[in-house]
DNA sequence: CCCTGATTCGC
DNA sequence: GCGAATCAGG
């Protein structure tokens, strides 16, 4: 409310040390302001003179990088078009239930525990959260559920249930699975 | 694969 | 000054 035409207001640059100072990562920081990538927000952060938060506590002795230069005849063999994440297009209705065999369920007969309140959002997802997905993929409170996966599958114990499920156990229940 | 920050460089 | 592109490490 001061002047949204400029890219780094002093609420935003405020709002910025607040957040990396708060141990956000650029890419949340970027997301939680908004118009901005996390390179921007990275490139702000050095300018503003932040940058070794946490890191090593010895700048000295610690810079043995060979300028790497860039030469205009070697733009790389790449050619992947990497930059915009925020759309995340996942069916949530798919039901993946191809599996012919699936040599799961270590758990014979146990009361897996629903993991509520534990719901995160794309950004809080980390490798060993469960990525079922909970709510409206086109509303802004999409969440994941967020639990501990098991290794190997994009879900936790329970939701990996859900979507492996066997044949043989699978025609009999049919209950609610609505989140 | 995903992510992270760091750096460089063109605008 | 700004941020994309890139690099390098986890």
């Amino acid at each position: 409310m001061s002047d949204p035409s400029q890219t780094w207001s002093d609420e935003r640059v405020e709002l910025l040390r607040k957040l990396w100072s708060d141990g956000l990562s650029a890419s949340q920081i970027a997301a939680e302001l908004g118009g901005v990538t996390r390179n921007a927000v990275i490139g702000k952060v050095h300018r503003l003179g932040l940058s070794g938060r946490a890191k090593s506590p010895t700048p000295a002795a610690s810079r043995p990088r060979t300028k790497v230069t860039r030469p205009p005849s070697h733009p790389m063999s790449h050619g992947n078009p990497t930059a915009v994440r925020g759309n995340v297009a996942l069916a949530a209705s798919a039901a993946p239930e191809a599996e012919p065999e699936v040599e799961e369920a270590p758990a014979p007969r146990e009361n897996v525990v629903v993991p509520l309140s534990e719901r995160v959002t794309i950004m809080e997802l980390r490798e060993f959260m469960c990525r079922w997905p909970m709510g409206d993929p086109t509303s802004a409170e999409f969440r994941f559920c967020g639990a501990k996966s098991v290794t190997g599958l994009p879900y936790c114990s329970y939701h990996a249930r859900i979507a492996y499920q066997p044949a043989t156990d699978r025609k009999r229940d049919r209950k609610a699975v609505r989140a």
